[in-house]
RNA sequence: GGAGGGAUGGCAGAGCGGACGAUUGCGCGGCUCUUGAAAAGCCGUGGGACCCCGGUCCCCGUGGGUUCGAAUCCCACUCCCUCCGCCA
């Protein structure tokens, strides 16, 4: 949610950053119109109240003097005054709630820096890493043995059975066999062990309240695309990010404990609404899938350093599992709409000829601190001399997949295919298969 | 699922229709005293909105209601605790 002060003081910067992706400015003057009515009302409403409680008082003090006919015309006024400031109140209610809907409907500012862009097209590549290239070698050729796409490897080896797990739940919910499982499991306990030394491990819920649905801002613009329990009022979590940024939701941080720091693994449930026929072979676009996350809460001058952070493990983790990945940065029209600046992980999927998003990791400033209400208390600020100082600041939430499975696990299998059609597994999951890293075809 | 008890400021815990946004204790911050610390004493100490520097309003789990006036009375809901039932 966008700070209504700063459409306030300065509606046309506001409306020239969104247009930057793609959003009609007339929103933001609508915005400026409601709040400039809800306040007027709610100016009246408060002095009728201010009112209506000095007469309150006056009949009491009527009644101790056993003024009973003063205390009946003090009283019959106050009840007149009641009947307008009601009215005042219904207004301004009406009109505070319609700026509220309009205001969980808009998407953040994109950064400064963001590139600008209309859409994917527009997104600017920062940078590509490849097992080697630290060393000097060359971008490798993709081998003919690697141009097989992994439901075909996953169906040849019997560690992918996406007809059964339709058969359970419909296609797109895929089933991992054998090796294929225990590889993901392998993933799980890697990455969160990787993460371990600055990021406490959580185990959230997976089924969350409407409100942290919307404190992430997943509700109420994207209500399609969630999978929702209605008899419970309950939604399931798109990811991680979703029960992790309400964690601390109405709380006020101290500033000496931040930034908190969090990962947790959770299984993702998305209903890809819009993406019927679309890219849907395999397991690249699936209805529940398992990620294992990184989220901050920061203060605004940490949150670029978190950022930084966040997108050096997940490339962390790429680079350890020997594969070949490029860097984006997301175009203003491109960025999600909670988010201010957006770096895709996408590693290269021979066997399709395409590069994969298999992490996003985004800044979202205070966008989602103030849907959720999440503040900091700065250092000193008890002894600040004025209010302002004194005043708890909302704090700045990151997030990002470190990483999501199932395109990792296509890209190992395609990447990693040998001539003999068996899969080799990169060694930093040894640990973790007993140190079995051949995927072969069963006999 | 059934029965009972509870929810007040960072914590503990009063208040049960009128000067209560809230007694008190602890905690925390500042000051005095002290070489320093402790002890003692004094002062201060929730969040938010509006208007603007002086005020006004809102918040005692949440939402309604009664009343001139609600932390206090009524209704519904949520959460927590205890007991019973069921259960991985």
């Amino acid at each position: 949610m966008l700070d209504i002060r700063l459409i306030r003081d300065d509606p046309e910067g506001v409306a020239s950053a969104l247009a930057r992706r793609g959003v009609d400015s007339e929103a933001v003057l609508r915005a400026r119109e409601l709040d400039a009515r809800a306040r007027a009302h709610l100016t009246s409403r408060d002095q009728l109240r201010a009112r209506i409680k000095a007469l309150s008082r006056e009949v009491a003090a009527a009644k101790r003097s056993n003024d009973d006919v003063r205390a009946a015309a003090l009283a019959a006024e106050s009840r007149r005054l009641g009947e307008e400031e009601q009215t005042a109140a219904l207004q301004a209610d009406r009109l505070h709630q319609a700026l509220q809907d309009l205001l969980l409907e808009l998407p953040n500012l994109p950064a400064d820096d963001a590139p600008d862009g209309a859409g994917p097209q527009d997104n600017v590549e920062l940078r590509r890493w490849w097992p080697g290239c630290s060393e000097g070698l060359p971008e490798p050729a993709v081998l003919e043995h690697q141009r097989v796409p992994h439901w075909e490897i996953g169906a040849a080896l019997g560690v992918l059975d996406l007809e059964r797990g339709a058969r359970l739940a419909g296609s797109m919910f895929p089933l991992f066999r054998g090796m294929g499982a225990r590889v993901l499991r392998a993933l799980t306990s890697f990455a969160l062990d990787q993460h371990a030394d600055a990021y406490e491990e959580i185990r959230p819920p997976t089924l969350v309240l409407t409100e942290t649905m919307t404190a992430t801002g997943h509700l109420p613009k994207f209500a399609d695309e969630a999978y929702h329990i209605e008899r419970d009022g309950l939604w399931a979590i798109p990811t991680a990010e979703v029960p992790l940024t309400s964690l601390r939701r109405g709380e006020i941080i101290d500033e000496e404990e931040l930034p908190l720091r969090f990962t947790a693994v959770t299984p993702c449930y998305r209903r890809e609404a819009g993406a019927a026929g679309r890219e849907t072979r395999g397991v690249l676009r699936v209805h529940e899938f398992d990620k294992v996350e990184l989220f901050a809460y920061a203060t605004p001058e940490q949150a670029p350093a978190i950022h930084e952070d966040i997108t050096a493990r997940a490339e962390a983790l790429l680079q350890a599992l020997g594969l070949r990945y490029r860097v984006v940065d997301l175009c203003a029209g491109d960025l999600g709409a909670a988010s201010a600046r957006t770096f895709d992980l996408e590693v290269y999927a021979p066997g399709s000829d395409r590069w994969l998003e298999v992490s996003s990791v985004s800044w979202y400033r205070d966008y989602q601190a103030r849907r959720a209400n999440v503040r900091y208390r700065p250092s000193g600020s008890r002894r600040a001399a004025s209010s302002s100082d004194r005043a708890p600041r909302l704090v700045h939430t990151l997030n990002g997949s470190a990483l999501a499975w199932p395109r990792i696990w296509a890209a190992l299998l395609e990447q990693g295919r040998q001539a003999d059609g068996s899969v080799r597994l990169p060694d930093c999951l040894a640990p973790y298969l007993n140190g079995e890293l051949t995927i072969s075809a069963p006999r």
